[in-house]
Order: C-alpha cells, then structure tokens, then sequence
DNA sequence: TCTGGCTGATTAAACGTTTCACCAACGAGG
DNA sequence: CCTCGTTGGTGAAACGTTTAATCAGCCAGA
C-alpha cells in the first residue's frame, strides 16, 4: 500500500505538497511537481478512493437499477453505460430490482448506502420511483413525466407503420405482449400513427393474441406488426406451423434489432436504437445534476432507425 | 447526514459504543443497545461506506469483468452474480473488457483502483488474467488452469450426442462458430464423447460452414449439432432457405437455451446451464479468498440439464 | 480488607485524503 | 528602508468509522 505520505517522504515534501501536485490544485512548482509525479508512478501509487470518498463526500460511483437483466435489451443499456462512465472516469455499480417494486426500492437504498453519487434507472414498468436528494435519470419512454432519455418508441412506431404503408398493406394486425408496458403502448400508438387512418387495424396482446394469428390471416390481414423481435420469432413460428409463410402470405416486423433477428428465415425487418446515445445522454444528464446543475425540463427521445429485411414484402 | 456521533450525541454516549452496538462487536448492555439501535431507525442511519472501507480496508464491493455484454449469456451471470453477492451484503462494479486483451488489464487496474475487495472475471478467449495480492476467481472452461467454476461444457456437448446417439442417427455435423473459443472446443469434445466411436461426424466453422451444410445434408448427415442456440437459428434459417425442413429432413441442436430457443420453429433442443449454481459457486469460492482462505485446487464443474423439444428425432 | 475478575462504557489513535489558513522568502515599487 | 504582492510550500484539522487500551464500578472469594 503505497500512501501519499511514502511520497512525501521519499521526495522531502508535505503530504499536502503531494496532494496538490498529484491532482494539480494548489501551487506547487513545475519542477518540484514533475518529480513528485514520477515517484508517484515508480511506486505504482493508486490514491485510496475509500479516504478520498470520505474527505470529499464523492465516491466517483454511479448506480445503475434495472428490472430484469434478462431482458435482452438491458444489458446493451448497461455495456454502453459503463463505458460512457468510464470515459468521465465514473464506476458502476449495478443493482437487480427483479420484477417487484419493492426490491426496486431496496435497491434504491442498497445503493445509497454504498455511497453511489447518482442513479441511473430503468424503471419497473408503471413505476416513477424517486430518491430524495439523490440525483437519479430514468430511462424509460416519454410518456413518463419523469423520463430523461428513451429510445423514440412512438417514432419507431411510425418508422415501420409507414413502411408498411408504402407496401401498399391495407389490413393490419398489431401484436404486444404485455398491456402494462408503457413502452410496447407507446410503440403501438407509433405504429398506429404511421399506418395513417384509412387502414384497417386490429390489435391483440400475448399467447392468446399469437394462438389468433393464422385466423386473422386467413380472414384477410397481410401484415402483423409486433412490438418485439421475441414475439415477432414466435409468430413466426406460430404461423410455420399453420403453413403461413411470410413475408409471402404475410409480412411480419419486430423491434429493437436483437442479435438473432438477422439470423432468422426470412431475415426480420425491425427498428434499431441508438443505446450508445441514449447511454451518453443520461450520463450527461446526471453528472450535470451531480455538480448541482438543473434538470431539463423535458424527456429526450433518441430517434431510432429502419432496419429493412427480408421479412417484410408488398400484400399479394 | 446523520452520523454515529449524531446518535450518540443524541443518547448521551460515546461514538464508539454506538458503533459497538450497531455491529455487535464490543460490549454494550443489552437495553442500552436497543436504544441506540432505536434512534438510528429512527433518524434513518445509514453508516458511511466510505468511511468504514477506509478504515477496515474492505470496500464490500466485489468487481466483474466480462467480455462482451452483448453476448446473451454474460448478462445471466451478472444477474445471477448480483443476487449472489447482495445475500452476502456485497455490491458489483462492473467492467467491460471489450474484446482486447489490453482492456482486460486496465478494466482490472480500474477495479482495484476503486478498492474492490476480489473480482470475478470471464477471461477473454485464450487469455488467463491475474493481478497480484487480488482475490480473483475466474468463470470459464475446465481446460482454463486457472479456472475456477464453470458449466460442464464437456458434459453438456454429451449430453446432446447421447441423445442424439439414441435416437439412432449415424451420420453426424458438429457446427462451430469460432475456433479460438476453449468453451466451444469444450463442447464439441463433448459430444464427440456422447456420440461414441462408431458414428461418422464432420466439423464445419462460422460462416463457411453454414453455408456448407444444405450440401452435407443431401450427402446423408442426419443430424446437425450446433455449438450455441444463435448458430442453431442461423443454421435454420440456411436449412430453410435450401428447402430442407426440420426435424423431417435433419435433427438440429444448440446450446445454452437463450430466451429465443423455445420461440423457434420447431422448438430447440438444447442444454441449459445452471448460472445461478455457478455464481453461487464462485462468490463461495472469492469470499472465501478475501477472508483469507485457500483456492480450492481444482476448477468445480456444474452440470448442465438437456432440454430436449421439437428439433430433434429420430433419422428417416 | 485486599486481590482479582467481570461488566459496561470511554478515550484516543488511526485509516489516507483534501483543504483552508498561514508562513517564509523574495523581488519590485515607492 | 518599509510595504506589498506573489510564489511555493507547510501544518493541522477534518471526513466518519473501527478498535485497542484503559478505566470505573462492583461483586466474590480469601
């Protein structure tokens, strides 16, 4: 354990003197610093961040609470999180709340406890979870007052609403998976909005609405247009199974762009989003709420990006 | 903030038998400590992490550094390494080490310069990381020297040719994605192994090998064994695009059981690791490390479970 | 009555930084 | 020669805990 104070010793200076040289504060002569520096990087000299958390009230770490880090998408918030942190030289550290509000909460606290300076959270769905006096950006969608940064769901929506459109598809099938979700609303609103008014919609949400799928195909619908890329696979495979085949008989699109969406028979066609931006953002945001600065008063929306494939085809 | 001396102040004691009676560690008469504990409830008291890894030299936070976020497995290990290290009071600090091998290094610099008391690291293909005087456990393969926990690869790749053996397939294809992986090396030894001596079997790689495989098939293989689920897809949608239908034409396997697997049309068989079990395993084995203890000598195996659905049947 | 051994609590130092107030030296300006 | 501002550096306190050493009572046994 090499402290301040071996330099100090070592060089024949205060430990204050070292301090500031070492972090470039007060005044110290270019020479004298430059000698200080070097003993500090022949000795492999790394600053106890646990004294200098306790001196500052700082800990140079962030928290970072998500739902479920199964979910696919997550863990590319996370990726592109940490290495925009590292960038600032911030540390994250990452907390699970597991499906239950409350374990949101505990983690919430949990984080507190070890210090973090901020918290960035994707919160549980039909959450707005708040710490008092603690900086925190959510990521979530914009129809959440609360929301600093998120993906454009509603223009992603659109993106493939319009693509299917142009097709030249009149009659459409919408399918979510979970009616709670504020951002598979949001991409179905979107969707909605970028088919225009004069197409025929119907929507149906989970197992029930992919069982109903080969019917309302039968009955005339070329297109069926799901909110993720893992319902897009299940349809897929609930219309093989029926003997439907896309995008010949109908045309089917997902979202997000997960690894195995260009690996699927027909390719899918998706939108993607920009994580790495919306990773940026929400740091930017929360190290200026972390100096003392203000937040934005409005959400940010990250627009997202058609990704045609082979899925998709004009209706017969 | 409310500190110890808050409280103490408060009660009209001294800080250290505060502290003596929040950890238990000194001697503090019985009612006195429920009083003190009392008021720290009260004021919502939350000990300076800071201050305490200061002074102990123990952060109680432990580091993880992974390859690749992206991949969809690693995600499940830091769930899992979460939930593991939160039931013994501890926080992770997660590190992406990008690819390189140079990143590696400095996202463990980074660690031990933030104070984590160990880390967990899955090693970047081929390499065998280590820093001095830190407790490291690694998460790889069993062939790894240094490994310490890890899904029985070997086991599970025998897992899948046994089943394959037995539904009476002769002619065998084992489809790797990446040659420099000692995890895929691991299962394809492995089920070389199940399949047993007698049966013919070709190996093909990446994209080349994807490609090729319409035309083993039309030579007679009867069966094809991929080395992960996303290589499964992949090889099924290259089966589909050739008219080859499965399981009719050609059984398919994968591995691993990402979310997706069960999507699939048909359904995929597959193996499925027990990461809850290997993260267990490997905080066990760090948090033994930290206190002092001894690393077990040999690497602990956790078997894997095969899943067996759709894709596979007997050969026609 | 003295010794010794508990019990319950206190004192003070220490962990490694940062930072504020202070100081010595020195040259320049009047 | 005195004052003043600047430069380069030191001293010491403080951040909030933990912990070893110490101490005041008190009771039991000799």
């Amino acid at each position: 354990m090499t402290s301040i104070k071996q330099i100090a010793q070592d060089i024949g200076v205060s430990a204050a003197t070292v301090s500031n040289a070492l972090t470039g504060k007060g005044r110290v002569s270019k020479d004298l610093a430059d000698r200080i520096r070097a003993r500090a990087e022949a000795l492999g000299y790394r600053p106890s961040s646990a004294a200098r958390a306790l001196k500052t009230g700082q800990s140079g770490i962030l928290g970072l609470v998500m739902p479920d880090l199964t979910n696919p998408l997550f863990p590319r918030i996370a990726q592109n999180l940490s290495i925009a942190a590292e960038a600032r030289g911030l540390g994250i550290l990452i907390a699970d709340s597991r499906g239950s509000e409350a374990r949101q909460t505990e983690a919430l606290q949990q984080l507190v406890g070890r210090g973090v300076d901020g918290v960035v959270i994707v919160p549980q769905k039909g959450t707005s979870p708040s710490a008092p006096g603690l900086p925190l950006v959510t990521i979530n969608t914009a129809r959440d007052p609360r929301n600093t940064v998120s993906a454009d769901h509603i223009g992603g929506g659109a993106l493939i609403g319009a693509h299917i459109r142009e097709l030249g598809h009149q009659d459409i099938v919408l399918l979510g998976g979970d009616r709670v979700s504020d951002v598979q609303q949001d991409r179905m609103r979107g969707m909605a909005e970028g088919l225009g008014p004069s197409i025929r919609i119907a929507t149906v949400w989970g197992d029930n609405g992919l069982a109903a799928l080969p019917e309302l195909v039968r009955q005339g619908s070329s297109a069926i247009l799901a909110t993720s890329d893992l319902l897009a696979l299940a349809a897929l495979s609930e219309l093989a199974r029926a003997g439907i085949s896309v995008p010949e008989d109908v045309s089917l699109t997902g979202f997000d762009d997960l690894p195995f969406a260009p690996a699927m028979h027909p390719a899918l066609t998706t939108t993607a989003q920009d994580v790495s931006a919306i990773a940026e953002h929400a740091l930017e945001v929360l190290t200026t709420l972390i100096a003392g600065g203000t937040r934005p008063e409005t959400g940010h929306a990250v627009p997202m990006r058609l990704v045609p494939r082979a899925s998709t085809a004009a209706p017969r």
